[in-house]
DNA sequence: TGTAAAAACTACTAGCAGGTAGATATTTTT
DNA sequence: AAAAATATCTACCTGCTAGTAGTTTTTACA
């Protein structure tokens, strides 16, 4: 799994002028946000301390300080991964030709889903915690959001009026596919012994159902 | 709607001796527990403080711990109401005949889904929160919630048994209803105009499709 | 190896939030 | 109407936590 870093406008600028594009800077505010998602993914953003994340990482609370803003900074670099993270995934797989609508669905779901799995603390924390975010930070993320479920009702909407998803279903089932997709961690912890394969099969399975293609 | 009020365990006892079976104690916990659902809901518990709940009743804040133990207990008071108000409503369905294990399947989810977007802050507070109940009251709640999903799972079995949902279909489905139960809230949310009925009846035919049993 | 710049730490503050002791107001009972 | 019991409030304490000022350690480079 590669290294997941926020965009350069979150974190403190360095005396240095050195950005996140020094490998220096992206290593240490990765695993600040890497411990932070962990924390609070446990235990709720707003029962965690700074102190709590420091010494997970065996440093001190200025250093947190020393590369962001402010506690807020650091839930906002945790929801911009995951959800550009998931972005990214969907318009990879968007972007590239399939043999079907349903093939492309699936791809969707299994490709995103993988995701959501792998980077379940960043997912789930930005789904639970935004609502603690400041409001030009809530207003950026969010506005990414609205990316990923105008995209997927597209796609929807191009397999309807292609013949291959039923006529009948309602366009609001994009928010359907999407919470199916948001609702794995869920899903997945909550199925036992299950591997994160079975349970993305599981989910393509349910969404071609949904979406009447299958 | 009826009034919700937890199991006497949760209030502290009242020096009369009185319980909640007395109108007066029973209408004024309910009162704190409604208000706390609400901000519980907005803000999210840890960040909600108890002069905030006060306030809102326009009461002090030993107001409150003259009904309740402390924070944690009010929050054990809204999951308990939220969950038990699910379940009861389960067992009511369950214990009426139908003519198809298909029409008892629609039912639960109707009436369940009802009760979802009719007490949306109780059981989103249950949901998202249950992390800071202290040991003992975050079992007593799971035991409720395993009862729940236990019922959920002997339905569809039975449902499978009877021929009337598809033999396939995996035992985890029961998870899976469960889930398009409780996400109801954030379809509700995202559904823009559309009414709780409109929501629910939708999400009746999700269920039957993933029951294979349309 | 010496020196300057960057990184990280020690030690602190201010304000807030859970919880309580004891005083006051209200109701009930006789 | 007085007294007893109950309900609610005022005023406080204590511990915690976001955030900071200034010092020390480490690194980079000459």
């Amino acid at each position: 799994m590669t290294v997941a870093v926020p965009g350069d406008s979150l974190i403190r600028p360095r005396p240095s002028g050195a950005s996140l594009k020094s490998e220096f800077v992206a290593f240490k505010v990765n695993r600040i946000v890497e411990a932070a998602s962990r924390l609070f993914y446990e235990r709720g953003y707003s029962s965690c301390t700074l102190d709590n994340v420091a010494s997970q990482l065996s440093v001190t609370k200025p250093f947190l300080y020393s590369y962001f803003r402010n506690k807020e900074a650091i839930l906002a670099a945790i929801c911009e991964v995951g959800i550009s993270e998931a972005l990214g995934v969907l318009e990879d797989v968007l972007a590239h030709e399939h043999d079907s609508h349903r093939a492309r669905l699936a791809e969707v779901v299994r490709k995103v889903g993988r995701i959501v799995i792998d980077r379940q603390e960043y997912v789930v924390v930005y789904q639970r915690e935004m609502k603690h975010l400041s409001a030009d930070d809530y207003k950026r993320i969010l506005r990414l959001r609205h990316s990923f479920d105008h995209q997927i009702g597209e796609m929807i909407r191009e397999g309807v009026a292609s013949g291959e998803f039923r006529e009948d279903i309602d366009p609001f089932i994009a928010v359907w596919i999407g919470g199916l997709i948001s609702w794995i961690p869920t899903w997945y912890s909550s199925s036992g012994q299950r591997s994160a394969e079975e349970v993305i099969e599981y989910l393509v399975q349910a969404a071609l159902r949904l979406a009447g293609a299958e």
